[in-house]
DNA sequence: CTTAGCACTCTCAATTAGAGAGTGCTAAAT
DNA sequence: ATTTAGCACTCTCTAATTGAGAGTGCTAAG
C-alpha cells in the first residue's frame, strides 16, 4: 500500500472528521467551503478519487459524497491514537466523582461504566477485576436455616463471593464457626491448585466444605470475568444510522446478554496487556453483528495480579477522538484504584 | 358507565385480541369473516360504533379499523385476569431451571429476569428480595492492606453487604476479628433504631466501626431494593410500533437507568400486596416516556420478613394473556424460595 | 333489531417530476 | 505537470399526483 500525500493524508482526515460528526457523505465541494482549502473542488475531487481507488472512502452511490471504509477509519485511529489526551477539566470531573464515591468495588464499576457511557455516547461495558490466578483468603460460614448455610469466601483480590450450601445435617452456628477457623488458617494464600492437591487429610465435615469451597474457587478461576457492568446502551440507538435497521437491535443483544458479552471480551482480548488500547473497526474479531460498530476496549488492573476489562461500543462512525482518550483515562484510574485497595497482600 | 351486552363484551374482546396479535387496527368486515361470527359487517359496525362512543376503542382515522383504547385494555385485562393460568408444561420447564441452578440469590434474580423476558417476548425487572426493616446479623472485618478493612455484613433477611473501610490507623487482623466478635454479640438480631439508640456505650475502636456498621445499615434500608437485574431490554425494540418513533429508547433509558427504575418501582408498588398482581396500562402512574408501554408488577417473597418486586415492561399492546399467569407464577416460584432459603430465623 | 347498499373519507403504494448534490472527464490555464 | 473551469451525467431525495383498498356512517328496506 503506498503511502498517501500530505495533502491526500490531510484530506482524508477531513473527510473522516467531518462525517463522524455529521453522518452525510461528504463531497469535494462541500470540504472546500467548510474547511476555506485553497484548492478547487476539482483538485479535491481527483483526490478523493484516488483516496477511493486506495480503499480509505467509498461513495454510497455515484455521484454522492465520500464515506471513510474501515480502513479509512483504521488510518484515522491510528494518526490520532498516541496524540489525544483528555482535557485537565474533564480528568477532574471524572477522578473527583471516584473519590466521592464510597469505596467499594461495586460503585466502581458502576461509576465507571457510568463514566464512559457518557463521555462517549456509547454503550460501555466493564468488568470487576479479578485475580488470574485466584487465591483463598478467608471464608466465613453463617447458619441461615437448619441445613442450609451462608458461605461468603473473600479472594486475595478483593473479591468476595456468597453462596447458600445444603448440609446434610444441621449444625450449629459455633461448630460453623469452627470449621471456618480451621479452614483459614489450613488455606490462607493458596491456589486452586494447592487446595485441590490437599483435600485428602481433614474430617469429614470439613472435608464436605472444603470441596465446595475448592468447588466455588474453581467456579470464580473458570470464569472469564465476574460481574459485567454495562450502561449507556440506549445511546447506540440514538445513533442516526441505526434508525431505520434493526442492526443496532442485535448488536445490543450482545450486550445485554452476559453470557455472549463475556465470550467476547475473551476473544478479543486475549492478548491484550495491560495499559494499551484495542480499537476493533466494524466487528473486527468476526462478530457479524458488530459489522458497523466499532469498539475500544482496554485492559486495566495490577497485571498479575487482578485485572479487568472496560470498553465501549458505538458505531463506527464513533467519535474516536473523545472515546479513545476516556477509556484510556478510565482505565488509568481503575488500576490505580485496584492497586491502592489490592497491593501490598 | 353503563355495562356492556354480551355481544358487546365478545366483540370487544375479539377486537383487542386481534389486534394484539396483528398490530392491525381491525374493522368489522375482517371481524366477521375471520371470526365466522353470525352477524353481518354493517351490524357489528354498529356495535363497534357503540364501543368507540363508550370509549374502549378508537379509530386512528376516520375510516379505519378500531383500536383498543387504554379504556379497552384495562377491560381486557379485567376479564382474563383471574382465569389464565401458565400451561402445566411450561411451569415444569421454569420449575427444572430453578431447581438446577445453584442456590444462589443473584443466581436466581438472574434467572427470574431471563424467564420473564422471554416468556413474555418484553423487558423484564426483577429487584433482589429485601428485609423490610433490615436486622443485622453478622458481621466479618477482613484486613486487606494498612489500614484497609472490607468488611461484609450480613442481614437477617440472607443479604449480604460488602465495603471498604478506610480507618484512621492500621489494625492487625486479630483485634478485627475480636472487634468482629463483639459487635456480632452485641448487635445481634437488632434494628436499625435500636442500634441507633445504643451507640453510645463502647470503647473508640468499637465506636468507630459501630458507626460504619449503623450507616450501611441506613443505606441498606433506604434503598427500595438493593440490586436490580434486568432482561430482554432489546425484545420491545422489535415491536413494529416501536420501528419508528424513538419512544422506546426513552422507556429503554429508564429501564437503564437504575435509579430512575427503583423510584419508578418505588412509587408504582407502594402499598402492593405480596401475591397480588398490578397491571399499569398506558404509563397510569404518570410516567411520560411510557405513555406507550404497559407493565405488569408483582410482589414476591415473605411479608414482613423479606420482599422484592419483579415485572415486565412491554408495548400495551403485549400479550397479556401470556405475561400474567407467567408474572404471577414467577413471583410464587421466588416466594417459596425466599422462604425455602430465609424462614427459621 | 338487522341488513344491504351507497357515498364518503382516509391511508397507502406506486408514479412522476424536478431540484440538488456530486461526480468524472476534457480542455484550457498556470 | 498540476491545477482549474466547465459541462454533461448520474443518482437520490422530496413533493405532488393518482388510484386502489379498506373501512366507515347513514339510510331505507327486510
Amino acid at each position: 500500500m503506498p503511502s498517501l500525500t500530505e495533502r491526500q493524508r490531510t484530506l482524508l482526515l477531513l473527510v473522516i472528521r467531518d462525517y463522524i460528526e455529521s453522518a452525510q457523505p461528504v463531497g469535494s465541494k462541500t470540504l472546500v467551503e467548510r474547511y476555506q482549502l485553497d484548492l478547487s473542488s476539482a483538485t479535491v475531487r481527483n483526490e478523493l478519487a484516488t483516496l477511493d481507488e486506495l480503499g480509505y472512502l467509498r461513495q454510497p452511490h455515484t455521484s454522492a459524497g465520500r464515506v471513510p471504509t474501515e480502513e479509512g477509519y483504521r488510518f484515522f485511529v491510528s494518526q490520532m491514537m498516541y496524540q489525544a489526551e483528555l482535557p485537565e477539566s474533564v480528568q477532574h470531573t471524572i477522578r473527583h466523582q471516584f473519590y466521592q464515591s464510597r469505596p467499594d468495588v461495586d460503585q466502581w464499576m458502576t461509576l465507571a461504566a457510568s463514566v464512559l457511557a457518557h463521555q462517549s455516547q456509547g454503550a460501555s461495558v466493564v468488568t470487576a477485576p479479578q485475580a488470574e490466578q485466584p487465591r483463598f483468603k478467608h471464608v466465613e460460614l453463617i447458619s441461615t436455616q437448619g441445613r442450609q448455610v451462608l458461605m461468603v469466601m473473600v479472594l486475595a483480590g478483593g473479591e468476595v463471593s456468597q453462596q447458600i450450601l445444603t448440609l446434610a445435617e444441621p449444625i450449629s452456628q459455633e461448630q460453623l464457626s469452627q470449621t471456618a477457623n480451621r479452614l483459614n488458617q489450613l488455606l490462607g494464600g493458596l491456589t486452586v491448585e494447592k487446595i485441590d492437591a490437599l483435600s485428602v487429610r481433614a474430617d469429614s465435615l470439613d472435608q464436605d466444605i472444603l470441596t465446595l469451597v475448592a468447588e466455588e474457587l474453581h467456579r470464580m478461576a473458570g470464569r472469564v470475568s465476574g460481574a459485567i457492568y454495562t450502561d449507556g446502551l440506549t445511546n447506540v440507538l440514538a445513533e442516526p444510522e441505526f434508525a431505520e435497521s434493526d442492526d443496532a437491535r442485535r448488536a445490543l443483544r450482545l450486550f445485554e446478554e452476559r453470557s455472549t458479552l463475556q465470550d467476547l471480551l475473551a476473544r478479543t482480548t486475549i492478548n491484550s496487556t495491560v495499559g494499551g488500547l484495542q480499537v476493533l473497526i466494524g466487528g473486527e474479531g468476526g462478530w457479524e453483528e458488530l459489522r458497523q460498530c466499532s469498539m475500544i476496549l482496554a485492559r486495566y488492573g495490577v497485571p498479575g495480579l487482578a485485572t479487568g476489562m472496560l470498553g465501549v461500543l458505538g458505531p463506527m462512525r464513533m467519535s474516536y477522538a473523545r472515546t479513545i482518550p476516556t477509556v484510556r483515562f478510565v482505565a488509568g484510574l481503575l488500576s490505580d484504584l485496584v492497586n491502592d485497595t489490592i497491593a501490598g497482600e
